[in-house]
DNA sequence: CTTCTGACA
DNA sequence: TGTCAGTA
C-alpha cells in the first residue's frame, strides 16, 4: 500500500511516517515511479511504534529494539548491550510512575462520581 | 489527485 | 509535527 493508506489506516500522518523511516524505524520498498510501498504487516509496526513513542521512548532506542519487537525472545540474543539494557529500565520506570499517577488520579475521580451520583 | 524531497516555524 | 513549495 501506498503512504496514504497506511496513514489512513493507523491515524499516523504520512509526514510522520516519512520521518519514522528517516529515523531508522522503517524501511519501505519503492515502486517505479519512486513512490514508497508498504507491506500490510508494517501496520502493526507502526502502532508498536506509536505506542513506545507516546510511553516516551525516543525513537533511537526504539530503532535498537525493533529487530526485536517481532521475536522478543532472540532480543537478548543479539544486542543486549549494557547501555541499552540501562535506558530500557529507565523508561520503564518512568512510564511506571506515568501509570501509578493515572491510576491514582482515576481513582480519585471515581470517588468524586461516587460521591455527586451515588448507586 | 497523490506522492516526493527539502525547508521553515 | 504541521505546512508550504515545486515536481513527477
Amino acid at each position: 500500500m501506498l503512504i496514504g493508506e497506511l496513514a489512513a489506516r493507523t491515524g499516523v500522518p504520512t509526514r510522520l511516517l516519512r520521518y519514522y523511516e528517516e529515523q531508522g524505524l522503517l524501511e519501505p520498498s519503492r515502486l517505479p515511479n519512486g513512490y514508497r510501498s508498504y507491506d500490510d504487516g508494517l501496520i502493526e509496526r507502526v502502532t508498536q511504534i506509536r505506542g513506545l513513542i507516546d510511553a516516551g521512548v525516543p525513537t533511537r532506542i526504539i530503532r535498537e529494539i525493533l529487530p526485536c519487537l517481532d521475536d522478543p525472545t532472540t532480543f537478548h540474543v543479539f544486542d543486549s548491550s549494557p547501555e541499552l539494557v540501562a535506558s530500557l529500565r529507565e523508561y520503564h520506570d518512568q512510564l511506571d510512575a506515568r501509570v501509578r499517577c493515572l491510576a491514582r488520579n482515576r481513582d480519585a475521580l471515581a470517588t468524586y462520581l461516587a460521591a455527586v451520583h451515588p448507586h
